[in-house]
DNA sequence: TTCCAGACCTAGAAAAACTGAGTCTCGAGG
DNA sequence: CCTCGAGACTCAGTTTTTCTAGGTCTGGAA
């Protein structure tokens, strides 16, 4: 019953880099470098002896054994993901990229948010930005930023709300939908309300 | 699209632990000491923030979340295994079959390749032939032979060469070009070296 | 009790992954 | 026909992860 499966982590370089037919992409995703994901890459391909991209100068093509895998290892990841979540539905297992604007900079501590070794647990790294782009790209999981919306399909809460004087809210904290929940957001939700009150 | 998933290696000592219901065994199983599946588990268990195991004293036994998680990690290691042996019939993570020559075999231990524990982890079966043929339509993955090449597109390894006295290689190791490197191979010419030391 | 098996821990070694800087190739635009 | 830019590649060096080796602890069996 030993399963004869390659290096898993090469998978998930594949599998991004096949989504996004891009390796440059596709390491933004995974937070690495492009190197990164055309080592990994190339050394699922030999582990395999196949190759399952043919590199073209301005971005990639699939082989056609690369097009039948491809859909597969997406399925896989993907009922990996949904068993995972049903049994750990705040996993904790990835870090944050984290975009601050200037603004938002000035209201909170001076080394926010890697003031407290309990917040910087769930940062990977931090950006001075403001723009929401990159949350769709990945290139970022959240920002923390005094701009109002809107904001789209994208999940945002709102940090040091005054209701009684009817005034906006001070800050808000933005990310991609499915990540509201999780620990790391609620971490650094909580944190900023903290930073505020 | 970014997947959320604990690292992927763990997930498989996890699968090989809970159906053995021992890390001794599944360490077995993966060609690793119990020591490392048992921090592979449990770095597995803290990013995803919760129990998989009991430990007992004498054995495991598995969490209702572990119970819950298992066959779904397995189902998953399962269908990985079937959408890779599509695309790459002969992965180099299987276990090798080996192609050994009479003369070879006189000069090696008894039971060579099965005398140790260790080598035998990554030998399915051995045979006694010299024909290189046979690494082409992937019916051996390696031959130990006494024979000189030339071995062609083949890859080739000498051991126990004497090279004070131009006297040529006692043994070859020879397989595809691309397996020379894969864990296996590198086992197996290693303790060649150790045997003829 | 004493043994033994199996899990655990820790330090250090080994392997793997990642980065950073530089190269190469092609397509686009002048 | 050049020059520029994008994206993939390579390689050395560093960082991170994984593994091992050796020793500890615990509870069941003789």
């Amino acid at each position: 019953m030993t399963y004869r499966i390659p290096a898993l982590n090469g998978l998930r370089a594949f599998e991004a880099a096949a989504r996004h037919l891009s390796f440059k992409l596709a390491a933004g995703e995974l937070g690495v470098t492009p190197g990164a994901v055309s080592q990994q890459v190339k050394k699922l391909e030999a582990s395999l002896g196949i190759a399952l991209f043919r590199r073209l100068p301005h971005g990639l093509l699939l082989t056609r054994e690369g097009e039948a895998y491809s859909p597969s290892i997406s399925r896989v990841l993907e009922e990996l993901t949904r068993a995972t979540e049903a049994i750990a539905p705040d996993l904790n297992a990835k870090k944050f990229s984290l975009g601050l604007c200037p603004k938002a900079a000035c209201l909170l501590p001076e080394r926010w948010p890697r003031h407290t070794a309990t917040l910087d647990r769930f940062i990977r790294d931090v950006r001075v930005t403001d723009d929401l782009e990159l949350l769709f790209d990945n290139s970022l999981d959240c920002i923390v930023r005094t701009g109002e919306g809107p904001f789209g399909t994208l999940s945002a809460v709102s940090i040091g709300q005054t209701p009684s004087s009817g005034a906006q809210a001070l800050l808000h904290f933005v990310c991609r939908a499915g990540l509201m929940t999780c620990r790391q957001s609620r971490a650094i939700v909580d944190d900023l309300r903290d930073c505020l009150a």
